[in-house]
DNA sequence: TTAATACGCAACTTTTTGGTTGCATAAATA
DNA sequence: TATTTATGCAACCAAAAAGTTGCGTATTAA
């Protein structure tokens, strides 16, 4: 498909998956597909979806009991796009001033 | 079309606009449309179409000069980015405890 | 003035995405 | 055992996204 970080980063593009993954990380245990889909106003197989591109994003994870698939969130994932946001931190007052600094870094 | 973080978002999960972005950002000065597309193997118009998305998101701004058109990165529009993952920072380490420390702070 | 350059816009195609319905199956319950 | 429940999977559909070609136009250069 794509590499990791753009995996990341469409998963969470999508508001849906981004209201999927707040639930799972406020919420006190585990949740099951079908706990879940009833929190949305779509049907089971459009959560299933989204769960597993939540899930091949590294976003959440799942585990497996008689008949239902217990879902949990993977907030520590999100360091992921923290990094990325790192090198862009030093841009976001002065862009010169800290450019050199890059530069300087580099050489 | 959709609210501005969802904008935000979709702008970097793509990879050709996150390489567009980041070539802003190290730039020395801003760069016109032909001198961006020149850098990517995509007709220009493909190249004018990402900037339009990045610009809408806020992360691209526009300066005309004659028949050129010389775009500036604006990395703090990525603050917003940051925010957003500020909410979920402190579930990163032990979830449990940092719930009942957002639980506490709701009351 | 003529030619080249830098660009926008519109139309079009292909692929991806977001969502649905329908059906099969395994596990739990009556 | 019969039935309900929880789920996956496949097929399908519509809309959005990613990219192209073609053309028109304004600005700059010859």
């Amino acid at each position: 498909m794509q590499d990791k970080i753009t995996r990341l980063f469409k998963a969470i593009a999508d508001p849906t998956r981004r209201d999927i993954f707040h639930a799972l990380v406020i919420a006190t245990s585990a949740l099951s597909i079908t706990q879940i889909s009833n929190q949305f106003e779509m049907t089971r197989q459009g959560i299933t979806k989204h769960i597993k591109t939540l899930e091949e994003a590294g976003l959440v994870y799942i585990k497996s009991e008689g008949r239902e698939r217990f879902c949990n969130a993977n907030p520590k994932e999100l360091q992921e796009v923290n990094k990325w946001l790192k090198f862009y931190e030093q841009f976001w007052d002065d862009k010169l001033g800290s450019l050199g600094d890059y530069l300087n870094n580099k050489v």
